[in-house]
RNA sequence: GGGGAUGUGGCGGAAUUGGUAGACGCGCUAGCUUCAGGAGCUAGUGGCAGCAAUGUCGUGAGAGUUCAAAUCUCUCCAUCCCCACCA
């Protein structure tokens, strides 16, 4: 047979065809049902794509096409997430401005995906580091800004060395900074900060208005925001007085109680000992009281100097110093208990203060060991027998007496063989929940019940109050490098003044920073319009002149002082002030990378819109996302600083809908033939270019899908590229065998037509790309066995293939002499009662085994199917001379035989 | 330490309301075809026993429920991903 698939020819003519006739342009009318389908946009760095890039595309592009055979208005767009720090890196280290870099990478990009044939309507083609753009990531920034979500802070933050430049925590990667592998450091900086802890309880609960993502993302996004419910403590220091305040009580500067967080308040009583971080204010603050200062300067010290890798070594040992000379005291027993600073403490959880709690907390009681501190029991498990009776035990001797546990009672019982109830809590003793003991007035209450009378009773004496903590941290926004967008707010003294007075004039402080998401909380000093953003951080005005486009500079290296490069420019730096017009000065940081992705599928709806950031009739009618497709890896930052600024926009009314996307799922990485990643280092990258070169873009498409299960990680097999490409010839090949006569097709080959339409259709839905395409490997197999076909047959079979080979079913498809384009036809349906069998094999069973199979009638009955079984030969020999025990028969199954 | 996922031939993987395990693809074997190389066609292909019919074992390991378990329950093991001294 000579085979003269052309893909090379095919592919290019098509790929003109389709441009020229603008067949992917989305339609601007909406009478039709709509459907968006996103990737997540390429970051396009200089190496270039390797054969795994494209597989998410792939998926949505054959999503994309069978939506728009079944008669969707498909918006199927793409662009370029183009700032940070990869590409400053990059022009740095190759000489080449980042503009310039990002242009030269996008144009390699776009080659590349071109060739894959993707119905990209390029036509909305955006790039976040076009001024155009940029321009509304700055105004979302701003308005934020306005409404109070945005704040100045000075708290130390992760700092890299080596990019020169402050990271937010999700920045890094086994305590490293992602980027280049340095060990970051902990340096105190002036920062933008965004307040998405605001928005953390939302971002958790409205996960359960997302069906249609999948479970683990989901639970990524909850480890991540971390929500705790608790209290907080306050226990005051030596002889201090109790206060009553809410916050930390400050009388000549003293600090004079210390908070702490706990989610297991119950357990107060258990407290004999407290820890406060290195980083703990309280350290500093009681310098005349505390004795052991420079042994304690001495701990801090070694503390900053360890890198965050070997401070959280969980394999470590604790270590600590005591505060001598200040003591705490627990506020429902009046102990006075010893305070130490240990970094096993962290400064950025909860109060960076701990109460310990040695008996129920391991890392408590590991420390409390080495430093010989008493530790207190106050939960009994209620699980097992054995602990009721000691629980029991406990009881009447707590009531003849305030029995004290000495540290070998405790020992005793947490290193003895593991018990029934240890087992039942998690193996621990410590984390278990149970009945209070030696608790006062929360003795015999189970732990639940105990954290609400004592939470109850800490609000009533003061002492604390119920609370919720989250790890999740506000976002830090600002980056000390050029290639991002300029933040636009001018610093100006004289508006400085103006809005610190008025903040000292106004009594109801606290009802300002309440009013916050009120669109037009504007506040008149003077005769300027001052809005909250300004009077929260005096001094900052906001820029509206917007976009404030990145200068062009020449030397864009970091400046070394840990300021933007932006900061050496004085002609860019000094400006007026756009509200009082004196002398100002330009905010120099620059935003993240995450700045312009947290938006940008807005953006495609309505892309060359000056007046707004999308227009909401549009976004009405376009969002939200229908299916949304990338790596998991975005899970936690993307999505949800993703998900934070499209809740803020539909508070301030500027979109119709509170979730950005409505389906989620993730692509598996594809991994080399070696089983290792594909990497440079390893030289085992495969470039998608010379797969399409040698086999077709088809041939990938089809390759790429048949993989295995999309969501899972797979190794590239250059033979199972091959295997796609003879699926495709085979194709290609059966089409000498059609003729224009429709009588020809067998009632067989028909209903596996029927068969594959249902199959297809349903699986391409689910992400079962794999068996697709089996499927129709399957009806092609079977499609070879007949001699002659129907054109209507092949040509309804065409339309199945494709999503998945676009380039080559429309060759076919116009050979055959249709003449429009594929891709406006009709997706195909099936009759239900093709789908169906008319005869199956019945299988009969003698004891769940297999023993015969007998063709049968599908519909058949159990009476019938039951002598048909006991009349076989085969099985006759399996139930000679046993008691037949039990016939069970599944419908247009089996039948099976229980014999004794 | 916490959370999630996965475990099936030589390989990628099918089969999940419990009902013929190994679809489909790769690889491999034999035959045909070809000057040869590549390719193509036909047949076979989980292990063991057997010329075969057939039997028997078999879905990470072990136990259990059931007429029937890759699928459900329990215990354990391994791999991968995310988070991690989170109070």
């Amino acid at each position: 047979m000579i085979n003269n698939y052309d893909h090379k020819k095919i592919e290019e003519k098509w790929r003109k065809i389709w441009e020229e006739t603008e067949l992917y342009k989305t339609s601007e009318s909406r009478d039709k049902e709509k459907c968006y389908i996103l990737d997540m946009f390429p970051y396009p760095s200089g190496a270039g794509l390797h054969v795994g890039h494209p597989k998410g595309y792939i998926a949505t592009d054959v999503v994309a096409r069978m939506k728009m055979l079944q008669g969707y208005n498909v918006l199927h767009p793409m662009g370029w997430d183009a700032f940070g720090l990869p590409t400053e890196n990059y022009a740095i280290k190759n000489k080449i401005h980042p503009s310039i870099a990002t242009e030269k990478n996008i144009a390699i990009f776009k080659a590349q995906l071109e060739k894959l044939g993707f119905t990209y309507d390029w036509s909305r083609e955006i790039n976040t580091t076009d001024p155009e753009f940029y321009k509304w990531t700055q105004w979302v920034f701003l308005q934020m800004f306005k409404k109070g979500l945005a704040y100045e802070s000075y708290e130390p933050i992760i700092w890299c060395p080596s990019c020169q430049t402050g990271l937010a925590m999700e920045d890094l990667e086994n305590g490293k900074c992602e980027r280049c592998g340095s060990e970051v450091e902990r340096k105190p900086m002036r920062q933008w900060v965004l307040k998405i802890t605001d928005y953390a309880e939302r971002l958790l609960n409205d996960l359960e208005k997302l069906p249609q993502w999948e479970e683990s993302i989901k639970e990524m996004q909850r480890n991540w925001i971390g929500k705790s419910e608790g209290a907080i403590v306050k226990f005051s220091i030596f002889n201090f007085q109790f206060s009553n305040n809410n916050q930390f009580s400050i009388s000549n500067n003293k600090i004079d109680c210390l908070e702490v967080f706990t989610t297991r308040p119950d357990t107060l009583f258990g407290c004999t000992y407290m820890v406060v971080a290195p980083e703990h204010p309280l350290i500093r603050n009681q310098e005349s009281e505390i004795k052991n200062q420079e042994e304690i300067d001495n701990y801090v010290n070694q503390a900053k100097k360890k890198s965050d890798l070997e401070r959280t070594d969980l394999a470590k040992e604790k270590t600590g110093v005591e505060l001598k000379g200040i003591k705490a005291i627990n506020p429902v027993n009046k102990e006075e208990i010893p305070i130490f600073v240990a970094d096993y403490v962290l400064a950025g959880y909860g109060t960076g203060a701990i109460m310990a709690v040695p008996a129920h907390d391991e890392r408590d009681y590991d420390f409390a060991v080495k430093y010989d501190l008493p530790i207190k029991q106050v939960v009994v498990s209620c699980h097992s027998e054995e602990s009721r009776t000691v629980r029991d035990d406990e009881e009447s001797q707590a009531k003849s007496d305030k029995q004290e546990y000495t540290n070998k009672n405790i020992k005793e019982q947490l290193t003895r063989d593991p018990s029934p109830a240890a087992q039942d809590d998690n193996n621990s003793v410590f984390s278990a929940e149970g009945i209070n003991i030696n608790s006062n007035l929360l003795d015999g209450l189970p732990t639940k019940e105990a954290k609400e009378k004592i939470i109850k009773w800490l609000e009533e004496k003061g002492a604390g109050k119920r609370a919720v903590n989250y790890k999740l941290k506000d976002w830090v926004f600002s980056r000390q490098r050029y290639w991002g967008e300029p933040i636009p707010l001018i610093f100006c003294n004289c508006c400085k003044k103006l809005a610190e007075n008025y903040k000292l004039q106004i009594t109801n402080y606290k009802q300002i920073q309440n009013s916050k998401l009120e669109i037009d909380s504007k506040f008149k000093i003077q005769n300027y319009e001052f809005n909250l953003g300004e009077i929260l951080n005096p001094g900052w005005v906001a820029d509206e002149n917007l976009p404030l486009e990145l200068p062009a500079v020449e030397h864009y290296e970091p400046s070394g002082t840990g300021e933007s490069p932006l900061a050496n420019m004085p002609e860019w730096v000094n400006v007026k002030c756009p509200k009082c017009g004196g002398p100002a000065k330009r905010e120099t940081n620059t935003m993240p990378q995450w700045a312009g992705s947290s938006w940008y599928y807005l953006r495609y709806i309505d892309p060359r819109n000056g007046k707004a950031l999308v227009d909401k009739e549009k976004e009405k009618y376009w969002s939200p996302v229908d299916l949304y497709v990338g790596g998991a890896e975005h899970a936690t930052r993307h999505l949800i600083y993703a998900r934070f600024w499209h809740k803020f926009l539909y508070d301030i009314g500027v979109v119709n809908y509170d979730e950005p996307f409505t389906r989620l799922r993730h692509v598996g990485v594809i991994l080399a033939e070696d089983g290792r990643k594909m990497s440079k280092r390893w030289g085992n990258v495969i470039n998608p270019d010379e797969v399409v070169e040698k086999y077709g873009a088809d041939a990938t498409r089809v390759y790429e899908m048949f993989m295995g299960p999309f969501s899972q990680p797979c190794a590239w097999s250059a033979n199972g590229l091959k295997g796609a490409r003879n699926f495709l010839e085979k194709v290609w090949a059966l089409k000498q065998r059609i003729t224009a006569d429709f009588a020809t097709d067998s009632r067989g080959i028909d209903s596996l037509l029927h068969k594959t339409v249902k199959k297809v259709g349903e699986d391409i839905e689910e992400f079962k790309f794999n068996t697709a395409i089996s499927a129709m490997m399957i009806f092609i197999n079977n499609l070879e066995k007949e001699n002659k076909m129907s054109l209507i047959l092949y040509s309804k079979f065409l339309i199945l293939l494709s999503p998945f080979a676009p380039f080559m079913s429309e060759e076919l498809w116009r050979e055959l002499g249709h003449k429009e384009s594929v891709f406006k036809e009709k997706w195909p349906e099936y009759d239900p009662e093709l789908v169906k069998d008319e005869m199956i094999d019945l299988v009969v069973q003698v004891n769940g085994k297999l023993r015969d199979t007998i063709p049968a009638s599908a519909d058949i009955g159990e009476e019938e199917a039951r002598k048909l079984a006991l009349a076989s030969g085969k099985i006759k020999k399996w139930i000679a001379g046993k008691e037949i025990v039990k016939v069970i028969f599944v419908k247009g199954k089996l039948v099976n035989i229980a014999v004794k």
